[in-house]
DNA sequence: CTATTTGCAAACCCTTTGCAAAAAT
DNA sequence: ATTTTTGCAAAGGGTTTGCAAATAG
């Protein structure tokens, strides 16, 4: 709670309760979408809508506090963790598990950088499996 | 042409003027998307609709003939080439460019399946640039 | 007090769908 | 002749926008 008021004073963003809410769930669940967050915060926050939901997304996502996972099935995924890591998703399920980044892939990218002179912003990895062991779990 | 209805054939679809005229482009441009195919083959097909061109791409999706990329500026881009290849996304001008798979990543794949005991269908790497020689032509 | 943010409703844009007419095999 | 495919128009679903009222600093 404290951190999210200083995170959100060094974006220079105002710490209005919504804001707030969308870090808090941010922070618990794993990827949720922007109906997820809709939905959850709703319980505690009833008056909040969904374009709030999808202005303070649009806002920290400029900020850099969350990343955008595009999990191709028409809704896109939000993320507070920032550190490199790569995304397994379930076509079965549509779950998200997060996997590190190893030296494998920051050395790919030193090389792609290399080989092709260019500066990588972002090199997004997402691994694609057609059940996994949520689904498994449920079947 | 000839490779074009042979490819139809075997994956049991109609040869249509359009789907021929959707085959073309595709082997083509580079990395069209929906507007960009109904766009171009309009010239030459005027009375082509858009769905026609969603439908058939979904057919071809579905056969494993195209693939679907998606650059996160919320439109899909379409893809002949089915060799494994990672894409190169600029942010500035939207370009895409393929380059292909190498050991290294064949190598990741692996490790990747063993170590957590899954089978990946789609590895799908994107790097994402701020600017490439493309839009550096231009500017 | 000022600038930002909220919530609502409408607008947007890409994509999908239903269906009758047309075309392919 | 049968089955698939087309084209149209309407609907769908996620996302964005404009604006007045509310709120944070």
């Amino acid at each position: 709670m404290h951190n999210f008021l200083n995170l959100l004073k060094e974006k220079e963003l105002k710490a209005t309760p919504q804001r707030i809410a969308i870090l808090k769930e941010l922070s618990q669940k794993r990827h949720p979408s922007m109906d997820d967050l809709y939905e959850t915060i709703k319980h505690e926050n009833p008056s909040i809508s969904l374009a709030t939901i999808y202005k303070n997304i649009g806002t920290l996502k400029e900020k850099g506090v969350v990343i955008e996972v595009n999990t191709s099935d028409g809704k896109m995924r939000y993320d507070i963790d920032s550190s490199p890591h790569i995304h397994i998703v379930c076509k079965n399920c549509h779950s998200i598990e997060d996997m590190d980044y190893n030296e494998y892939l920051f050395d790919y990218q030193e090389k792609l950088e290399k080989s092709r002179d260019i500066k990588i912003e972002k090199l997004e990895v997402i691994a694609t499996v057609n059940s996994c062991k949520f689904c498994k779990n449920i079947e």
